[in-house]
DNA sequence: GTTCCACTATACCGATCTGTATAGTGGAAC
DNA sequence: GTTCCACTATACAGATCGGTATAGTGGAAC
């Protein structure tokens, strides 16, 4: 990826969190990134696929750092869970204060036929097959109602950190999380 | 209300919830109302109006729904808790296929100083409350933290019915509710 | 020293955006 | 029978939308 490139999908990156993706148009983005329309069109073609590849980075980006926390952790261990619990904490804490990015592209995205719609839905598939990877690993019974329940309170937390009702919402549901580990062995 | 008036709210709600608030033009709403862009400003005065209008009367709805639901149910019982996730469930079933209108809103609208902003976040602090006043009702030990987690639970339900990973969330939240509310007796 | 190539600068396209202006119609109220 | 009023019809304003066209610049590669 050219410099001009990169400058470009910072610049959409950030105003597409910030203000949505149909709020925001190729010449603010060309303009933040201090590029011209030229270059951007060049580099990517349309605007659809600079959606495409804010949230095919963004999505990387999630997985590896999931990846590296859980490496931290013995395989094997409950903690394991926590431990995505603890990331998204932290992922939230350091960039994102409004709430998932899947999540907020969702809510704009109608149509399943949209290139992004995929990685969206990819994404949440594999958080919901990790969490049963993990509880598997973990040797609890009714492994697949368990992963279930931890999907449903960590897309909770996030969608209650993006409407700030109440603090730590990630914390909150990390401590609700252990103790269905705790009574699940 | 004038019956123009009442087919543009309810044109405009359909598609604002179906392909979101940017993506949506006043023309079109006219257009699918059966009215002219004239009526639709004497009527509504802006496109903030009407959407400020859409959210504030599928609010009144919800809350008039789950009132209904709880009247139903007598007070002091955990039944109470329950029966506002079945409402979700049946809410969501009837009229939400695509998730929470008011967190699809809240994705869209990045300006805390839109009118429309109060009404989604009041609405979360008004759903935080219940869910606060119903286990004190309950006389459940640590009110407050049980409040959150419900409150984690339900909007968890609410997006992960939205995305479709997995089927009837709402009812598996519910479920998990009731096991919470089972064991802080 | 010519060929790439990432880039700037600027002007434009047709379409769509929110919002307004002017003129007129049909029916109920009083 | 005139005054309201909710409404239609149409045209337009100024801005912005996504996307394209033409022309040119500066530096590295070979």
């Amino acid at each position: 990826m050219t410099p001009g490139a990169r400058r470009v999908l910072a610049a959409a990156s950030r105003l597409f969190y910030e203000r949505g993706i149909h709020a925001v148009g190729v010449d603010l983005i060309a303009s933040e990134a201090g590029v011209t329309k030229k270059t951007l069109y060049d580099r990517f073609g349309s605007k659809d696929q600079i959606v495409v590849e804010y949230l095919a980075a963004r999505d990387e980006r999630w997985r590896a750092f999931v990846a590296e926390r859980l490496a931290r952790v013995e395989p094997g261990s409950a903690d394991r869970v926590l431990a995505v619990f603890d990331a998204s904490r932290d992922w939230m804490a350091e960039s994102s204060p409004k709430g998932c990015s899947m999540v907020k592209a969702h809510a704009e995205i109608s149509d399943a036929s949209h290139p992004a719609y995929e990685i969206i839905i990819g994404q949440k598939q594999w958080m919901l097959t990790l969490f049963t990877d993990l509880v598997r690993e973990y040797a609890a019974p009714r492994a697949d109602e368990l992963a279930r329940t931890l999907m449903i309170l960590h897309e909770g937390a996030l969608v209650a950190h993006g409407l700030g009702i109440f603090p730590d919402p990630a914390g909150h549901a990390r401590d609700r999380a252990a103790e269905l580990l705790a009574a699940s062995c």
